[in-house]
DNA sequence: CGCATATTCTAACAACCGTTAGAGTAATAG
DNA sequence: CTATTACTCTAACGGTTGTTAGAATATGCG
């Protein structure tokens, strides 16, 4: 038990060693991915490999790393493993990492434009007006998530319309009112896809980048439930 | 100029990339330790080196790093190269991770532990009613880090004495009012030797954790100048 | 110009990481 | 009990990273 006294400079080591354990979890794009995922709710291992287009070992083998660095933890029911966010903090921190590099990378930006064809498509305007307006069904915010991601936190007054049921229940969504619709994220393909099937339908619709993580990290309000 | 049209997962895996090529600049304590230094202003490649205890050369690797992520940026003044924080975002994004590495990770709660000697030392008040006391002069707060770091941004009616200089300069110190110092923030060593010395001397002086970053993350407003 | 100083570049090696395949484990259904 | 499903562990590979030493570059001085 002789434990011998550490040097400033030991013990410094020792702190940096820890906060760059948060760093490496955060250093592979798939683990990234994993993260944004989990933002919406938890999933198990299968959902998770699903989401993100990776193999179910190759999701364990990142998982395990997200679990050391105490960025997420998993939950037996059954013979699944659902895996969750520790905290909202971490969704935070997705959030931080994902504006910093897409205001200073170069490369995130010209990969963004790919994404974007048409840029009128865009709702430019923010949290509490959006809230103002939805309040008052000026605009209806739609949600085209997947159901259960929709029932573990949604945008107050958002209407849940998965994007593979949109086609078949497009007679729920009236023509005369503008859609906002959203999803995951700014790097979520569904929105997008959404507004393409809507304005060809003839509904007026434009797509709003922010995702229930980035609204919470703004401090604004979310819905849970129906 | 064939651009082949890229499919959905083919471009979100290069967003990904780009959010992980931040992680990644995380990723390694002795860059994270280079951010901390540049969060109190701009320095040389040997300040830096100095201060975090590596060599010239392991530091201009590690800032290459950091400058290929955009996270800091250099300019030549003469014979040196100054580098500094590309925005007041990255001093956040160290803060954030320091504060969820603290919350999660028991290893670094543990070596916190072994730095702090004496708890009754930690001054254990919010920032409002800091200023407040400050202003009042109830309280005299010491900002004991080198006097350029100082002059870049200190906390408001902070005063400056530098560690190296406080054995000297005893006598500017009234030994009737409570001394509250501070230093780079949390991991760094000079506020405790500070009020180490500084109680010895039969001065009643407690110590701030935070730093100029951590404070600046909170919304508070510094000082900059003598 | 040549010399000193400050910093980066190159090359090298060991340690580490992402990924895959195959074996192993834990819970459940029959 | 066996079979099935869901997930993890082990081992192995090629590629990347941290670190160091030595050479190279840029600036300023005399």
């Amino acid at each position: 038990m002789a434990a011998m006294k550490k040097s400033g400079r030991e013990i410094k080591n020792l702190l940096y060693e820890q906060v760059a354990r948060i760093g490496k979890a955060a250093s592979s794009p798939k683990r990234l991915e994993l993260i944004e995922i989990l933002c919406q709710g938890e999933k198990n291992v299968d959902e998770l490999a699903g989401a993100a287009e990776i193999s179910v070992k190759l999701a364990s083998a990142h998982l395990k790393e997200l679990k050391a660095a105490r960025l997420v933890e998993g939950r037996r029911e059954g013979k699944n493993i659902f895996y969750r966010l520790v905290d909202s903090q971490v969704a935070d921190l997705w959030v931080m990492l994902r504006a910093l590099a897409e205001e200073r990378l170069l490369e995130l930006q010209a990969a963004m434009r790919e994404l974007v064809s048409r840029p009128e498509e865009l709702y430019a305007v923010g949290g509490k007006q959006l809230l103002a307006q939805a309040k008052r069904g000026e605009v209806l915010v739609l949600d085209v998530r997947p159901a259960d991601e929709y029932e573990t936190a949604h945008l107050p007054y958002a209407r849940s319309i998965p994007l593979a049921e949109l086609k078949s229940r497009l007679d729920e969504i009236p023509t005369g009112k503008p859609v906002v619709a959203y999803c995951r994220g700014p790097f979520c393909l569904m929105a997008r896809e959404a507004v393409d099937l809507l304005t060809r339908r003839g509904r007026q619709a434009v797509r709003m980048e922010v995702g229930v993580a980035e609204w919470r990290s703004q401090g604004l309000p979310l819905a849970t439930g129906e």
